[in-house]
DNA sequence: AACTAATCCTACTAATTCAATAGAATAAAT
DNA sequence: ATTTATTCTATTGAATTAGTAGGATTAGTT
C-alpha cells in the first residue's frame, strides 16, 4: 500500500504539471485547497520533493513552488521512493529499502523471494516509464472515453 | 509491503507443501522453530488458515496441521488477502479491501488511479498463477544454479 | 479414569509507523 | 514597515502491526 504521504506528493505533483507552462509559483495554500490535502502535512512533503531535486521553491509574497523539470521527466517511481515509500512487497528484493529477512537461511534460494522480485520488476516496470505528463494524458483519454469532454 | 503475518502465511504454508506427502499433523511448534516464526504468532495465522479452509487441524496428542487442499491448488493471492494485506497501492483500486479516496472528485477519471490498476493487474496475474508446489520448484531450480545440490 | 500433549479461544499489551499540528524564523515584494 | 509566503524544529495523536498470556477444550495413552 501507498502511504498517503505518497498519494500527496503525486497528486500535488500533478497538479502542479497542470500548470507548468504558466511558469508562475504555485502557493501551498492553493494546492492544499484544490487537492484537499492537509496544508501543514503538504508542507512537508513539499519541502523533501524540493530537497530532492523535483521542485523549484520561491519564498516570500509571491512565492510559491514549481517543478524542476519538464513533467515528461517526473515519473511515478522516482516520486514514490523520494516520498519514502517501498515499491516492493519484502524488504529483502528493495533496491531502495533492502533488508534481509533474519529467519531466512539463504535469500538466493528463496523460492518466494524469488516471485516477489518479479512481482517488484513488473510494477517498477509501469512506475519508471509513467511520468505526469502520461497521467495528464491518461486523464483526457478517460474524460473521452466516459463523455465529459 | 506484506506484513510479517503475511510472510510468515506464506513460509508456514511452504513448510507444510514440503510434506504433504506425509499426511501426518505437523505441529505448531515444529513450524515455528524450523522457520523461525513466534510461536503464539503463528498459532493466530494458523487458525486463520484454517478458518478460511487452507488448512485442516487435528486436535489433541499427536495433532497438528495439514495442508487442505494440494500444494498446486494453493495459490499466494488467495494467502495474502487471508492474511489481511491488501495487494494493490491504493485503496481505490483493491478487489478485496476497497475505499473511495475521500478527497478524489471523479474516481473513474482519475489518471493515478488507471495506473495503479495496471500495477495491481500485473501483480495479481503473477500471483494468482503461483502456487505453493511452483515455490518448492523455484526454490529446486535456484539450488541447482547456485550448486547447492 | 487420570495424564499428557496438542489445538483453540479471549483478551491484552507493546512497539512501531503514519499522519498531522504548532509556532516561531526567514525571505521577498510593495 | 507590513504583508505574504516558505522554512525549520519539535511535538503530538492516531492507527496499525506484532507479539504475549493464560486458561479451555480435545484426543490419544497408559
Amino acid at each position: 500500500m501507498l502511504s498517503k504521504k505518497s498519494k500527496y506528493a503525486i497528486k500535488a505533483l500533478i497538479s502542479l504539471a497542470k500548470r507548468y507552462e504558466n511558469k508562475v509559483p504555485v502557493k501551498i495554500s492553493e494546492i492544499s485547497e484544490e487537492e484537499k490535502i492537509p496544508r501543514k502535512f503538504l508542507e512537508a512533503i513539499l519541502v523533501e520533493l524540493r530537497n530532492n531535486g523535483l521542485l523549484h521553491s520561491k519564498m516570500g509574497a509571491n512565492g510559491g513552488y514549481l517543478l524542476a523539470k519538464h513533467p515528461e521527466e517526473i515519473v511515478l517511481s522516482h516520486i514514490i521512493r523520494i516520498s519514502g515509500g517501498p515499491i516492493a512487497m519484502l524488504p529483502c528484493v528493495s533496491l531502495n529499502f533492502y533488508e534481509p529477512c533474519e529467519e531466512c537461511v539463504n535469500e538466493s534460494t528463496c523460492g518466494l523471494r524469488d516471485v516477489i522480485l518479479e512481482v517488484r520488476e513488473a510494477t517498477i516496470r509501469i512506475l519508471s516509464k509513467t511520468s505526469l505528463s502520461d497521467i495528464l494524458q491518461r486523464e483526457e483519454g478517460l474524460k473521452k472515453k466516459f463523455n465529459l469532454i
